[in-house]
DNA sequence: AACTAAATGAAAAGTAATCTCATCCTTACC
DNA sequence: GGTAAGGATGAGATTACTTTTCATTTAGTT
């Protein structure tokens, strides 16, 4: 029962990366599930190298970088440009979200606005631009920074 | 007449150095006074630095660099962070605006919004967030690109 | 004009990310 | 299950952008 958890995850996983038209090899299988499984869910490719070192997976920091740009292309992760030098990627869970950043500690959090989207909409229309991806980030000090 | 302007803008140009604390110095003076003239409203350190190169301006590249930087620090310019790979600059001129950005051309049209700004606001206040600043690029193809 | 401290330019160094290529592993097929 | 073929991997080289170092120059002051 608990036992049949794991395996069934993994066979999820399996599907995930199949249904991408990507090959079934370790260091993939073990980037998703780390990405899956970190309490962490903005992480940068740096971030995943040393996760996964740290876990004893010995697996190349070009992997890394290459899976993750992969899993960007089949729409398994999105990458975002924070104001921070270095992209930082996270699952795609189906949903759309923007953030709020501290600039004290790094904490990310995540909010979605309709009104704000529309808006967006609207203004794109307004100019004849067809909208492709748009990114909204907040910067600012958090709560516990305060 | 038209002689005065020129000397006209050379002195609102050294107040604005000298406002901002730093030295009048004549790099610094070319690179504020083409991000004036130029019709290129957002321009990299490198576009600076071949722009100063083409007008005969000799002008390093560290330079460009170190006196964009320091024109950020003072309010002189804001850099933003385009999904480009590199930094961009523009004139800080006293408004607050958001952009969109053609992934074809490149072209860059600016916008504002004043329901999406204050809608911002009250999500960084419901979090507890202070907010220090916020991008808002919209990507997508241009009328002309379509 | 001379002095002092800050600014500059060229080259070196740093950083994030990508590329190259020999070797390894998955998958498709028998 | 074994095998062949091509994609995937890892180490290191390489690139693009940016910052740093340091000798020299320049701006602001007396
Ligand atoms: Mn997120
Ligand atoms: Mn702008
Ligand atoms: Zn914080
Ligand atoms: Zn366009």
């Amino acid at each position: 029962m608990m036992s049949e958890q794991g395996s069934g995850e993994q066979l999820s996983r399996r599907d995930e990366l199949k249904g991408a038209g990507l090959k079934v090899t370790l260091p993939r299988m073990k980037i998703l599930d780390l990405l899956e499984k970190s309490n962490q869910i903005h992480m940068s490719a740096e971030d995943v190298y040393r996760q996964l070192l740290e876990m004893g997976e010995d697996i190349g920091l070009a992997t890394v970088y290459r899976v993750l740009t992969q899993f960007e292309g089949a729409g398994l992760v999105k990458r975002h440009h924070f104001d921070t030098g270095h992209s930082v990627f996270e699952l795609e869970r189906g949903d759309h979200h923007d953030h709020l950043l501290c600039i004290k500690c790094g904490r990310v959090e995540e909010f979605i606005d309709e009104m704000i989207e529309k808006h967006q909409k609207s203004i794109a229309k307004q100019r004849g631009f067809t909208i492709t991806d748009h990114s909204l980030v907040i910067y600012g000090i958090c709560k516990q920074c305060r």
